[in-house]
DNA sequence: TGTGTTACCCACCAATAGGTAAGTAAGCAT
DNA sequence: ATGCTTACTTACCTATTGGTGGGTAACACA
């Protein structure tokens, strides 16, 4: 990224302000085990429901909102009845798999 | 990381865990700001202040707290008048900082 | 005596996050 | 007519997070 080491303090300025939006972004008690699920499977809504056991309707429908409204996540609605609809992972929502992942190694020593 | 590819339901709850705690102690407003402060200095009480702006008293003393409950910081007391009060990252808050650097790559596209 | 220094603590408040339980639309099968 | 299905919505509540503005200890120095 920066090639120099050191940092003006502009630099400085805006390297919070990234990190304080990506801790935002990621942020949220079920989030990211939302965007795992949808690793490698475009999924209904009720599978993500039944795929994300202890979440409440209110907060799974909030956060697929939410993803799709940062760009991180695609819905399709067809128009049936009972409805079907189905979500999956963006190239920018993929963008965040590797945190994920980095997540997964570093936390184990947190349990 | 896991060299199958398959994962029993037992290991996706762990993964879970692992993903849900992960993101705990990552989360909160400034908590990757003083971590990334302390990335490379031992700071005082009040250089970690003056180096978050914004932060109130009560939330970074809070967060110090927590850090050193987690074991991510180290706080260090000298029996001095006026006080002084060192905090130095620990290896296990060293952990988390790829975690950062993760984030500074990926949060980008969210600005 | 009074002021400055440093690293806190405390009471109170507002905003946000998350949870609970109920209801809705629209068609199909019984 | 009734109930089942699916993807939601709504009203209401609690808990957590973060902020504000004050106070405090203990000594040094003027």
């Amino acid at each position: 990224m920066t090639p120099e080491t050191k940092q003006t303090s502009e630099e400085i300025i805006t390297t919070e302000l990234i990190i304080k939006k990506a801790v935002e972004v990621i942020c949220g008690k079920w989030r990211m085990i939302i965007i795992h699920l949808l690793r490698e499977k475009v999924l209904r809504y009720g599978e993500i429901k039944r795929g994300v056991p202890g979440i409440s309707e209110k907060v799974l429908v909030h956060e697929l909102k939410q993803l799709v409204e940062l760009g991180m996540v695609e819905k399709e609605s067809f128009g049936e009845v009972p409805p079907r609809v189905e979500y999956r992972l963006t190239d920018k929502g993929r963008t965040i798999l590797p945190v994920i992942d980095l997540l997964r190694e570093v936390g184990r020593a947190f349990i």
